[in-house]
DNA sequence: AGCACGCCGACT
DNA sequence: GTCGGCGTGCTC
């Protein structure tokens, strides 16, 4: 753009006056349709010298687009999709010589070029274009708008997640030369279900089917996602798979390597660096690549003409994002089979109250195995519960009972043997011993924990508890203590001296062991797996899974145990399960019969009952006590909306650095539950988003975090 | 969030 | 009259 284009825009040169004729221009602009032109009057694109953006600012909850005028030498890369930079803020168009510029830069992307603009005033110019590269097609962007209003949040926040940063080394490599799609693959290990092999056709054929499958135990399951991935390229279509974790992502990612070579497929995973990342990243986008494997945030990749979203193990906790607005993989994916009209696959050796909700509701059905199959290929799962601990003269000397002292003897005569140990931090309450009600402080009611197995202490107020006594039953004794996986591993070294001793938890993570008689001390979700299968497993401290005040509590340990036992032969090859748990509690009973989907129905028809998720939907509001309540206050929600609360939220404890969402020192923060019958969810979301939109055109500390599906009800 | 506009009191 | 306090409200 040249000076005299300014200079004919705006003939007067400085001063008050110049400030005066602006502002009145302004007034003057304000018609609708304005004739796109930007204070500099530069020259403009001929064709659609309008660009639709979406600015890229998270905390502007004005979530809504904004038109630029796109400058004739950027006409064209201005295209739909490619990242751009633009003023923003008030006084954007006062960019003369001699004027401070108002408004800072700020990213966006174009989500569509324009004839016109809506918009009343003068528009401001694209500043650049960051890169040519598309990267918010139509899909994503249709995706990412659903996402936010399911999660009560903004498409820029949305976007965020969805799109990775850029790197200008990777964007200007050129991609691989797509391959042609491969033959559809036979039916393998899933012959083994019902309808296996007959989904599979349907995937090659060019359908969109849609499973909730329970997956039998073993170590098949990689290789049966890989093959649903090949039906799908098979039918020239691509394909999703998210997995927890990238060491499963891996397992995934060399099954499909196995299945269809290396070239048709990417790994998306947190673990490579931002550029390689981004690389594959950008295959998928570029079309040169059309099936993805990965963790959470792939769930967004841009696979093109998308025909599978599969997700495994959706109760994983790494499922759900932790950034606003705090999307699930599940419901995510689901969005997408829906808005793509692709087919869908949820596979769990266990199963979730909300699987077995999609199959109930009939959006999905079930892909199972018949019992004989899960007989041949589960582990005979023996319980121990309190009655037998009394009567066993070793569990008292040794702190495990015989019969597991005896699994554990006989499996390693075979193999590894694995025992699944609680994490220390897992385990939030102390019980007393007697009747398992949970100790709580007795000045605010807190629950006591012992941080170094001596001194009780309150995990909310931090006073300690001295004579500590149970509030129902007067018993004095505390439930043991659940023992770390260090000491465990300790404990089963000296009495089997022969054996190797390895531990796999948190900061130690194994991936696999072999086939040796080995101990294979780990916490739930690190175990490694077992070549050929471990011969027994022992899962330990079972009450302490279960005690947790989560209305998943049943649900989540079931889940843990089966993933641990899955890696336990089969009981037509000896393997055996010992669980240190009451035998006649629901999770426990649903691991003794392999049952999780039998498990999720009871425990849907109890929520369902109860009026809980997911049948209903929730939403959280948190915040500082005031804040909430004048939140509450302006918020018009809908009529049926239930107000449970505010409840005051515990500080963080002492030691640990603050989580967002806990209270700073020194505030009450409060936390209020909105719950809406079946099919209000999306009126309950649009509610709280637009009273925090009206919010945040005040001051700024003054906010309330909102979370559509909070994980720790109950 | 920034940042400007605007409607009030103490000054040249 | 004009400079500047920070109380609302908009940002293409």
């Amino acid at each position: 753009m040249s000076s005299e284009d300014e200079r004919s825009e705006e003939p007067t040169a400085g001063g008050p006056e110049q400030l005066a004729l602006i502002r009145e221009t302004v007034r003057r602009a304000k018609v609708p349709k304005a004739k796109p032109r930007t204070w500099r009057g530069a020259a403009l694109a001929k064709e659609s010298p309008v660009a639709r953006v979406v600015v890229n600012k998270g905390v502007l909850h004005l979530d809504q687009y904004f038109d630029y005028a796109v400058p004739e030498e950027l006409d064209a890369d201005a295209r739909p999709g490619v990242r751009v930079r633009v003023r923003f803020g008030a006084g954007a168009h006062r960019v003369r010589e001699g004027r401070r510029e108002g408004g800072g830069l700020i990213d966006g992307f174009i989500v569509e070029r324009r004839a016109d603009s809506d918009y009343g005033g003068a528009l401001a110019a694209l500043a650049y274009v960051v890169s040519p590269e598309p990267v918010l097609g139509p899909e994503m962007l249709a995706l990412a708008r659903a996402v936010a209003d399911r999660y009560a949040g903004s498409l820029a926040d949305v976007l965020q997640l969805a799109i990775p940063p850029r790197n200008g080394r990777a964007e200007s490599r050129p991609s691989p030369e797509p391959l042609p799609p491969p033959d559809p693959p036979g039916p393998g290990s899933w012959e083994r279900y019902g309808r296996g092999a007959a989904f599979l056709e349907a995937l090659a054929a060019g359908g969109a089917p849609r499973a909730v499958w329970t997956a039998l135990p073993g170590p098949e399951w990689p290789g049966e996602l890989a093959r649903a991935v090949a039906a799908t390229l098979a039918s020239g279509r691509g394909a999703l798979v998210v997995v927890p974790d990238g060491r499963r992502a891996v397992r995934v990612d060399a099954a499909l390597t196995d299945l269809l070579g290396a070239g048709r497929h990417a790994l998306l995973t947190a673990d490579s660096g931002p550029e390689k990342r981004y690389r594959q990243w950008l295959a998928v986008s570029r079309g040169s690549v059309r099936a993805v494997v990965g963790t959470r945030s792939a769930m967004f990749a841009p696979v093109r003409d998308l025909g599978l979203v599969a997700v495994w193990d959706d109760g994983d906790s790494s499922h759900s994002d932790e950034n606003a607005p705090f999307p699930h993989v599940r419901e995510v994916l689901e969005l997408r089979a829906t808005h793509e009209r692709c087919a869908f696959l949820l596979g769990s050796a266990s199963c979730t109250v909300e699987a077995a909700q999609l199959v109930e509701s009939g959006w999905a059905r079930p892909l199972t195995a018949d019992r004989e199959q899960v007989r041949r290929a589960a582990p005979l799962v023996r319980t121990v519960g309190d009655g037998d601990l009394a009567r066993d003269e070793a569990a008292r000397a040794a702190r495990l009972p015989s019969i597991a002292w005896q699994v554990v003897r006989d499996g390693l005569t075979t193999g590894p043997v694995l025992v699944q140990v609680p994490r220390r931090g897992y385990v939030p309450r102390l019980a007393c011993e007697r009747c398992r009600t949970p100790a709580r402080c007795r000045h605010c009611s807190g629950p006591l924990e012992a941080p170094d197995e001596r001194d009780l202490t309150c995990r909310w107020c931090g006073r300690g508890a001295v004579d500590w006594h149970c509030a129902e039953c007067g018993s004095t004794r505390l439930r043991a203590r659940i023992v770390g996986a260090r000491r465990t591993a300790e404990e089963l070294g000296r009495a089997f001296p022969a054996v190797p001793v390895r531990t796999s938890g948190r900061d130690h993570v194994l991936d696999a062991v072999p086939a040796r008689p080995a101990l294979v001390v780990s916490t739930p979700g690190a175990e490694p797996v077992a070549e050929g299968g471990y011969a027994a497993a022992l899962l330990l401290d079972g009450w302490a899974m279960l005690t947790r005040p989560d209305l998943r509590a049943g649900e989540d340990a079931l889940r843990r145990w089966i993933d641990a036992a899955a890696l336990v032969r089969g009981q037509g090859e000896g393997g055996t399960v010992v669980i240190v748990a009451e035998p006649t509690l629901r999770p426990v009973q649903a691991l003794v019969r392999w049952d999780p989907t039998g498990h999720a129905r009871r425990e849907l028809a109890d929520r369902a009952e109860l009026g809980f998720p997911p049948v209903s939907r929730m939403a959280a509001v948190t915040g500082r006590a005031d804040v909430v309540a004048a939140f509450m206050t302006a918020a018009e929600l809908p009529g049926e909306v239930e107000v449970l609360g505010p409840v005051p939220l515990p500080p963080a404890p002492p030691g640990r650095p603050r989580r967002p969402g806990e209270p700073p020192p020194g505030e009450v923060w409060e936390r209020v539950l909105l719950r809406v019958p079946p099919g209000s969810g999306a009126a309950l979301a649009a509610a709280l988003k637009s009273a925090q939109a009206s919010r945040l055109a005040r001051g700024g500390t003054d906010q309330v975090r909102i979370r559509v599906d909070p994980l720790d009800i109950g």
